[in-house]
DNA sequence: CGTTGAGTTCAACGGCTGATGACTTTCGGA
DNA sequence: TCCGAAAGTCATCAGCCGTTGAACTCAACG
């Protein structure tokens, strides 16, 4: 062990998923700017040109760290399958537990990156349009000249939820159960998608 | 213009406020970390000791930068004074009114610094608790032991707007007017305040 | 006049960053 | 068995960072 042997080590081929665990942990925890290949390759065990080896390039590396594990095109289906009148207690419930799971984590660094990057704004600006607004427009029989608005509405509301239990973490919306959380917003993210925007809400009488 | 002179300059003892003018343009768009004293000194046009001259260090220029121009102690008791049925409408203007204006600068700054920086971020958890949420507790007649879930829900919608319009600016919220935006939000932030939590809204039939 | 002190500049320190290129070792296949 | 490529290491580059301390200039005061 403490003697270092210069070269190719005999066994693991494993060391670049190793760095892209680092490197994901690295990123949601700090961002981009923030996060330093120095860092990831120590805490992957690694030399941090071994870095450079696998991924060229720190810009590639955040995209191969976040790139991968969500793909609204398999979840959103689901989410507004059953209709307008469900989809958004799906959708919050469905957005907590993709930020819950370990694959959570990309969307922790893609946001905190976001923050004070402007490539990486432009990146999740893109995906949001591209990637889900998009499809909600194809799913969801709304009319198109209201679709932006609403889609940015939705959005503002689950970033701020997912600034609120992530990043800032203040209680108890950090700890909260997620059906709490359901509980609370899917009645906002369904007035966003199908309600009245102009207006207080429904009269009672 | 050209000809560069060493030595104090004759007239002008404002140089200190152009340092604090630059320090809160660049920490309100690139936020704590990124920002860097050389290029505050250099927009300001002056050398980057002297801020630390006047300042001491950056983090005293943040805060000095920072900590001056947004008090809810004033602006709150105005939006709760009417009661607990209009709060939401009035919470919504209100916030719009001061991150639109010059001191929103700030605000943007503390917004993307949170994100970055761990001291920043329990800088505003604090600010939150103790400035905004306690003083909604005393105004409004809520069940205390509902206020922190309350609280964090309207904190939750309120950063999700900041996030959506000043950092990400994603449109058409980014550019929205600001009636459009308290159209829409103002039921939303009504409902956390004083409506059901833990059921869908009130049943139309 | 001389002194003082604030305003300002300059040069430098140590430290961290992303990136590069030369080098060594090992593995897999011919 | 030999060779080429992959895996890994090391030293180093250039650049930016926050901060420091010494030096200089000039207005004001006595």
């Amino acid at each position: 062990m403490t003697a270092r042997r210069t070269g190719r080590r005999p066994g693991r081929p494993d060391t670049r998923a190793a760095i892209l665990a680092a490197a994901r942990v690295a990123f949601a925890e700090r961002g981009f700017d923030a996060a330093s290949i120095r860092a990831i390759a120590t805490a992957a065990g690694v030399d941090p040109a071994l870095v450079h080896h696998y991924f060229g390039s720190k810009e590639e590396l955040f995209r191969a760290t976040v790139a991968i594990p969500i793909d609204p095109a398999e979840l959103l289906p689901a989410v507004l399958a059953a209709g307008p009148d469900e989809a958004g207690e799906r959708l919050v419930r469905t957005f907590l537990s993709v930020w819950d799971s370990p694959a959570g984590g990309a969307a922790v660094a893609l946001l905190r990156s976001a923050v004070s990057n402007e490539w990486t704004a432009r990146l999740v600006r893109e995906f949001l349009i591209t990637q889900v607004l998009r499809r909600i427009l194809e799913h969801l029989d709304l009319d198109p000249a209201e679709l932006p608005l609403r889609g940015a509405l939705v959005g503002s509301q689950l970033i701020g939820l997912a600034m609120m239990r992530y990043v800032i973490r203040l209680e108890p919306v950090a700890s909260a159960a997620p059906e709490t959380l359901v509980a609370a917003l899917a009645p906002t993210i369904q007035r966003y998608l199908t309600g009245p925007l102009t207006a207080a809400p429904p009269p009672k009488g």
